[in-house]
DNA sequence: ACTAAAGAACTC
DNA sequence: AGTTCTTTAGTG
């Protein structure tokens, strides 16, 4: 008899095996990869992954009752040897079931089965005689096309009300019917074409040292470390054609959805054989991306962090652009960092992969000082283009000058010139929402989240909105702790700034881009194509206008609150300050016109507003570096991040400091490397939908000794535990 | 002695 | 996750 291994596709910390089950005789095709449904426990049915088959003695006996695979899901075997690989590493490495990271590699991932859409092609099945057709003339067009066009689909011939002729033509074996699979593609429309341009010495020696490697076809890092403007997207072009002509396949990483339409479009001037992968895209358009990987039909999948989970093979470049950035960090389980996958991935196919970025994450920077990975420095704007000149505007010194407005009397002038000489300006403000913070005045309470407790934020259509949970409220009339009536809507945001922006200019067409003037699928490129065809004159909103387009016309950048993330305890705090000032930066004066940018800051002596101002990123390091390792934090440390849940505040404290306890014993035994373990402290969202949670932070030299300990306690088969290595926050 | 509730164990 | 089996707490 056969057997199969089955992962089944439950989500709990505590299922971390396969189960046996017996294969009908109907499905003993099965093999490793096969998506299947099986009996579980009192359920009827549920989807379970085919991970091995073994041929067993019939005589055979098990612990347990065999119960037999049902049915198959697909057509096909749906995940490769190589997928199945990624994920057994990906949930041996992060902790978790290794259900969770199957299912990564399934759109949709719940193991639904995707109706392919097919359309019928007719085509001739032989040549055909004219005469015998001079008293059938729809019969007689319907050939005449199809002679004519080669094919025709079931919609040009209704279009062309001749249908009617196809039933008596296939019935005679004239003609001859084949379903062809739809495939949906939101993005087949974009065309372009190469600009024309010489490459710098610059982008010439890059793409030299890494093509080095690339013919090797053995694993190798790199950190390209270019600036705003020096033609970073170039050099990966560049490389994917030597990848490409090796016959080997790329995968392109962005951070976010809304940065695949630029690169695609980039990437569309010199190659056809590109696939976009993201979650935001229909599952039929996803389902259609993967099967056109599978069939060989893709040579560059790009696309947010989802891109690496496809079946593709054989791969020789992986780059991820804007490598700093945190969105490739999932904060869900499975709670995988995009960057630490991709090189294993890398590492995988013997393929090379270039982290991209002007501001490079400290932890990558420190790898390629260390020489693990190869530094290649763009320390230059193409075309001779100069760097903007960025001024910093100490905002205290606006109020005691009597102006209490958002915007310093040094940005209104830089806008007003920037209006008059008919060019453009981005501001960015890193706040969405009217007010960001509702607090009654009397007592100083702030409204916070009823699920999470985060502080809500007053958006101008009269709500208020939980940017962490999307819970939606009201805002108060009277404080709910004091009853005052003294509530006061504090802060600025982005449709705050909009009112301003139309106050100060009433003249100027303004866009804002945030999250909620983006809510449809194309929302970001409708309002970037829009200033980009000089439509409006200044664009502002969130972090998102500072990254990944290059608009010709904008010679102007603010950037407001650049110091409100040094204000919260976090260890990156300063390298996102930094990152923000560069980015903002990057977008003013890019062709032949030369930028200029204002920074509004209150914490003007800060090393990262004065670096940020200065666009010195070694100086920066240089100033960070030591002060990390001071605080043993990365890169001088890995981070691992526990999160103790229960309903009861007591059972959870309880139960960390256990935790906390048994780890400190640990490290005892073990005093050569360095470790430290934090906590428990309540979590920054201390309760979420009735459920207390506590933070335990370790740091530790070596990550193996804290996978080892979490393992020896079974941590990662707790329900109420969550494991977060590398995480992006501390609490 | 009994029941309700909380906790642990199990699912091939 | 969802279900069942086991232990514990609560009650007159």
């Amino acid at each position: 008899m056969i057997t199969a291994e089955v992962c089944v596709n439950v989500t709990a910390n505590n299922i971390q095996q396969n189960f046996t089950y017996l294969v009908p005789d109907r499905l003993k095709f099965l093999s490793a990869g096969w998506r299947v449904s099986v009996p579980f426990g009192r359920f009827k049915k549920i989807v379970g992954f085919v991970m091995g088959v073994h041929e067993v003695e019939d005589s055979m006996t098990f612990a347990f009752e065999l119960k037999e695979i049902l049915e198959v899901v697909d057509e096909e075997s749906w995940f490769t040897p190589e997928m199945m690989s990624a994920a057994r590493w990906i949930s041996e490495f992060y902790l978790c079931p290794l259900s969770q990271t199957m299912s990564l590699f399934m759109p949709g991932s719940k193991g639904k089965k995707i109706s392919a859409r097919v359309e019928r092609i007719y085509k001739l099945a032989r040549a055909f005689d004219e005469k015998n057709f001079s008293r059938k003339p729809v019969q007689l067009k319907l050939l005449k096309l199809l002679a004519e066009r080669g094919e025709l689909r079931a919609i040009d011939i209704t279009e062309q009300k001749i249908s009617s002729a196809i039933k008596p033509l296939l019935d005679s074996g004239l003609i001859e019917v084949e379903e062809r699979r739809i495939l949906r593609d939101s993005y087949s429309k974009i065309k372009s074409v190469p600009r024309n341009f010489e490459l710098t010495a610059e982008q010439t020696s890059a793409i030299e040292t890494v093509e080095k490697f690339l013919t090797t076809r053995k694993f190798q890092g790199f950190l390209l470390h270019g600036v705003t403007g020096s033609g970073k997207t170039q050099v990966y072009i560049e490389l994917t054609k030597i990848t490409r002509r090796m016959g080997r396949r790329v995968i392109i990483l962005v951070p976010e959805i809304a940065l695949t339409s630029q690169i695609v479009l980039n990437f569309k001037a010199y190659f056809s054989d590109v696939a976009v992968l993201h979650s935001r895209l229909s599952l039929a358009e996803k389902s259609d991306a993967f099967h056109r990987i599978r069939e060989g039909k893709v040579g560059i999948v790009i696309g947010a962090r989802s891109a690496l989970f496809t079946p593709i093979d054989n791969v020789g470049l992986i780059v991820m652009d804007e490598e700093q950035d945190h969105s490739y960090k999932q904060d869900n389980a499975p709670r995988y960092h995009a960057r630490v996958v991709a090189e294993q991935f890398a590492k995988f196919h013997d393929s090379a992969i270039i982290f991209g970025s002007a501001t490079p994450s400290l932890e990558t920077f420190y790898r390629a000082k260390r020489g693990e990975l190869i530094l290649l420095k763009m320390p230059h704007r193409v075309l001779n283009n100069p760097l903007p000149l960025v001024e910093c505007v100490d905002m205290r010194g606006e109020l005691r000058a009597g102006n209490k407005t958002v915007l310093s009397r040094d940005l209104l002038e830089l806008l007003k010139r920037t209006l008059t000489e008919n060019n453009q300006a981005i501001i960015l403000l890193n706040r969405r929402g009217w007010s960001t913070v509702v607090m009654c005045r009397s007592c100083g309470a702030v409204i916070g989240c009823p699920d999470c407790g985060l502080p809500m934020t007053y958006h101008a259509d009269g709500r208020l909105l939980c940017h962490h949970c999307e819970v939606i409220g009201e805002p108060p009339d009277i404080c709910p702790s004091c009853g005052s009536r003294h509530i006061k809507f504090l802060g600025t945001g982005t449709e705050k700034l909009e009112r301003a922006l139309k106050f100060y200019f009433p003249n100027a067409k303004v866009l804002r881009m945030d999250k909620d003037s983006t809510r449809e699928k194309f929302g970001y490129k409708k309002i970037l194509d829009a200033f980009a065809k000089h439509e409006a004159d200044i664009l502002f909103g969130t972090q998102m206008v500072a990254k990944g387009h290059d608009i010709s016309g904008v010679t102007a950048a603010g950037v407001l609150n650049a110091d409100a993330a040094l204000n919260f305890s976090n260890f990156r705090a300063a390298e996102q300050c930094f990152e923000l000032i560069t980015q903002a930066a990057g977008r003013a004066g890019r062709a032949d016109l030369p930028g200029k940018v204002i920074v509004q800051a209150y914490n003007v002596n800060a090393p990262a507003i004065i670096f940020g101002c200065a666009q010195d990123f070694e100086k920066f390091c240089a100033s960070e570096l030591p002060q990390r390792k001071e605080a043993f934090f990365p890169p001088f440390c890995r981070l691992v991040k526990l999160i103790i849940t229960n309903t009861k505040e007591e059972k959870a404290k309880t139960s960390a400091k256990e935790i906390v306890k048994a780890f400190r014993a640990e490290i005892s035994n073990n005093p050569a490397e360095r470790q430290e373990i934090f906590g428990p402290i309540k979590a920054a969202i201390a309760n979420l939908r009735g459920v207390f949670r506590f933070a335990v932070l370790i740091k530790s030299e070596n990550l193996f000794v804290v996978r080892n300990f979490l393992l020896a306690h079974e941590l990662h088969k707790r329900n109420d535990v969550s494991i977060d290595i590398d995480p992006s926050t501390t609490d």
